[in-house]
DNA sequence: AAATGCAATATCATATACGATATGGTCTTG
DNA sequence: CAAGACCATATCGTATATGATATTGCATTT
């Protein structure tokens, strides 16, 4: 039995502050403060904080301190839907080559957690449970690629957080869970072409979705 | 003047230390040790350590410290290419769309280190800069590229020293000046398609020449 | 001789301490 | 009254100390 390291813990806790919004982009996060708070020494909030700045979750600025990141400029957010669309589509291809029943399944599975589960309490909680089961969906979808450089370096940009961020104050629609069934709908047909075609439109769509949150 | 965090510091030192193959894949990084061999105290080490795992080059064991990465097995070295070939020639087309005649003149220069540049004193610093001058024109397309999130994947991904640790006991040949000169010449026609051409062939070209490292 | 248990050592994880630097408000001065 | 100097506080960056855990080697036993 081991004791799982404070340092998790102190990572963990902060970011789900983060993706909460509790912290809201750009708040300082002083490490004594944390520190106190979550009633650990300074040293672990420390390399907490430090893995964060890796992420690119929080910054630091030379005896200044942490803060928490800003939301994504239109830019950013542009440059991080092309580079989906350059990494994701040819992923969903080479998933559908890899692709066994057994693994297909699992993937209904996931695609099904989004569409029904438990009613949600409250806005927050439903937006959260959608987020996370979406970023599960297309985390399916890398790993069946088997090709973990790539699913490393989607999962660095932190992509469904960023846009979780976004969203939080935006719409929910139906529409995912359409374009979601149309990359199914190729997966059981083994059609790799249809794959690729289906998670390029699905990512450009989501991309006009949530466009209109820079209004 | 700036007072430069000993962090950095720590940080540049093991990295040129992982980086020379000083310190070999998989040796154990003891904290203290490190700490009394730079002269600093642990904290610092600890931090610059935090990073480098966060950067992949170092993995840390609960309990039992940090060590360096192995070496890139064949199946990540596949990855690692097919990532790239995702990225980079869509860069070099995006690349060509903004280039300027001053852009393209600093990406001349940079092509023109790697050929010629001071005669190397011994292999090692040789194949260093080499591998330098070649991150470094790689860099440069990115940037004109102005994707600011995928440069920032391709780095994390340490690309290049991986490539430099494979190659390290490999010959450097005169194949990859050829091909980037016909990149540039797509560059100066400002024919996006091929430029996008030439850089799938590169890196294509590339891995072909690397793979034998693995045989 | 091989295996097992135990002690010694190396190393980590965390806590705490302290000097250094930035920030913000107040006070002085022109 | 405004502008600049200065001090107090918050916070960082680094160092050091201490308890906990793993590893290693040796002794003991079978």
């Amino acid at each position: 039995m081991r004791p799982a390291s404070i340092v998790d813990g102190v990572h963990e806790r902060i970011y789900e502050r983060l993706m909460s919004l509790e912290i809201p982009p750009g708040a300082r996060l002083p490490i004594d403060g944390l520190a106190r708070e979550l009633d650990v020494s300074q040293t672990p909030v420390r390399e907490a904080l430090a893995r964060l700045e890796r992420e690119g979750l929080v910054r630091k600025a030379h005896l200044i301190g942490y803060s928490a990141a800003p939301q994504l400029t239109h830019k950013q957010f542009d440059d991080l839907y092309k580079f989906r669309l350059m990494v994701e589509p040819e992923s969903a291809r080479q998933a559908c080559l890899n692709l066994t029943p057994e693994l297909l399944h699992r993937l209904e599975l996931s695609a099904a957690d989004m569409e029904k589960g438990e009613q949600p309490v409250d806005r927050n909680s439903r937006y959260s449970r959608f987020a996370r089961a979406d970023a599960q969906f297309h985390e399916e979808i890398l790993k069946i690629a088997d090709n973990e450089t790539v699913r490393q370096a989607l999962t660095d940009q932190h992509v469904h957080l960023h846009i979780f961020r976004l969203m939080f104050h935006s719409r929910v629609t139906q529409e995912a869970l359409e374009e979601h069934e149309r990359l199914l709908e190729a997966f059981r047909a083994g059609d790799a072409d249809a794959a690729h075609a289906a998670m390029h439109d699905h990512i450009a769509r989501s991309r006009d979705r949530l466009a209109a949150a820079f209004e």
